[in-house]
Formats: structure tokens, C-alpha cells, sequence
DNA sequence: TAGATATTTAGACAGTTTTCTAAATATCTA
DNA sequence: TAGATATTTAGAAAACTGTCTAAATATCTA
């Protein structure tokens, strides 16, 4: 879990998720969203594939990315715990 | 946005989070349940703080800390639209 | 006001992250 | 097989992070 949440600490890499979300991408169509190499891309998408946010396939001389919709639920149950434990009706209790 | 996932990469201010979830405490009651000095503690409450998820407020000698649920939900709403945003035209394209 | 308690701030240091350029690997096509 | 295209790997520099100790600040109580 610990390495998803790093996964998700970047600005690039959560755009990188949501272009995933619309629809599967080449690497270099995924780069190509980005003003930055495609190395650094390519970095990006293997730490994204560690946490195993996205999947990878190769079609010929492409890599097709896809995202990961099970372990993107993973981390939504961590922040439902949260919210559902949480006793309701507390909030801010400032009165003054 | 980019703070918030930010603050939320380190196991230990999750943890905090999760403590939190169950009731308010103080700095030093927070800091008990870690095997770290109470400085480092301070500067990952500082970390949460800074990116709201957390609230302080000084309660004599003590400040007592307590969870921000409605930027937990924030990052909640960030999730549901990756898992089933199906409403066509209300894309979020930034996020930071 | 002095001393005790609670917490934060400051400064330092090791380890990690992000990005780059250059080079390597894999695949396709003529 | 040679050359072109797609992508990754390697190595390095700058910036950032997590942690510590020592010192500062804020509050309470006698």
C-alpha cells in the first residue's frame, strides 16, 4: 500500500492515471501528453507499474499501458474506512 | 491537491491519520503510539496540517489535533471519478 | 516570577526522487 | 540483414524528505 501512495504523490503520474482512465495508451502517446522526455515518462510509468497502478502489454514494436481499476479500488476502500469510521455530525466545533 | 497526496505518501502520517479517525488527541499522545522523537512527530503533523487534513487547536499547555474529514472526502471524489466517472462532461483535467 | 510540562523551530545529514542526456534493446519493414 | 521506430536502461546532478539533537516558545501552577 505503501508503495501505491508514493505512486500516487506525483503530479505527472496521477495525469498519467487519468489519461489511462479515458483509455489505454501507447508509451510514447502517453509522452507525448507531456513536455518532458520520454525517458522520464518512461520512468514514471515503471514506478506507476511497481505499485501496480497500470498494466503493461506489448503490441509489436508499441507498449500498450492500461490501468489497474482493482488496485485504484484498493486505495478508495483505505479512504472510505476513514470517512465511514468516523463518527458523523462532529465537526468543527468552534464557537466563537 | 499535489499536498494533499503528498502528505498522505508517508506511513507514518497515515497512521496518524487512522489515529485520529478514532478521536482527537493531543501532540503527545499522537507522538506515544510512534517509536520516534516527538520533534519528528510535530514536523509530520506540521506536513498534515499544512496540507488540511488535519485542524489544531491549543487547548491550555496542549494542542489537540483532529481530522479534516471534509478534505478526506476531497481525495475520496478524486478516486470515485478514476473508478466509475462515467458523467461525460464533467472531465477534471487539472488536479494540482 | 521560577520551574515544570507540552510542543515547535532550527540546523544538519543521509537517503530518496525527479529529471536529464547518452546508450542499449526490441520490433518492424524493405 | 540494414535501417527506422518505439521504448527502456544507465549514470549523474539538483532538489526534496525524514529523521535526529539542541534550543526556543507557550502555558500552567505554586
Amino acid at each position: 500500500m505503501n508503495e501505491t501512495f508514493k505512486a500516487l504523490a506525483d503530479p505527472t503520474r496521477r495525469h498519467i492515471i487519468r489519461l489511462l482512465k479515458e483509455k489505454d495508451m501507447t508509451a510514447g502517446e502517453i509522452a507525448d501528453h507531456f513536455n518532458m522526455t520520454k525517458p522520464s515518462i518512461s520512468h514514471h510509468l515503471s514506478t506507476l507499474k511497481q505499485a501496480k497502478l497500470i498494466l503493461d502489454e506489448r503490441q509489436g514494436q508499441n507498449i500498450v499501458y492500461s490501468l489497474n481499476t482493482t488496485v485504484v479500488q484498493d486505495v478508495l476502500g483505505w479512504f472510505l474506512e476513514i470517512i465511514d469510521g468516523k463518527d458523523p455530525g462532529k465537526g468543527k466545533e468552534e464557537d466563537e
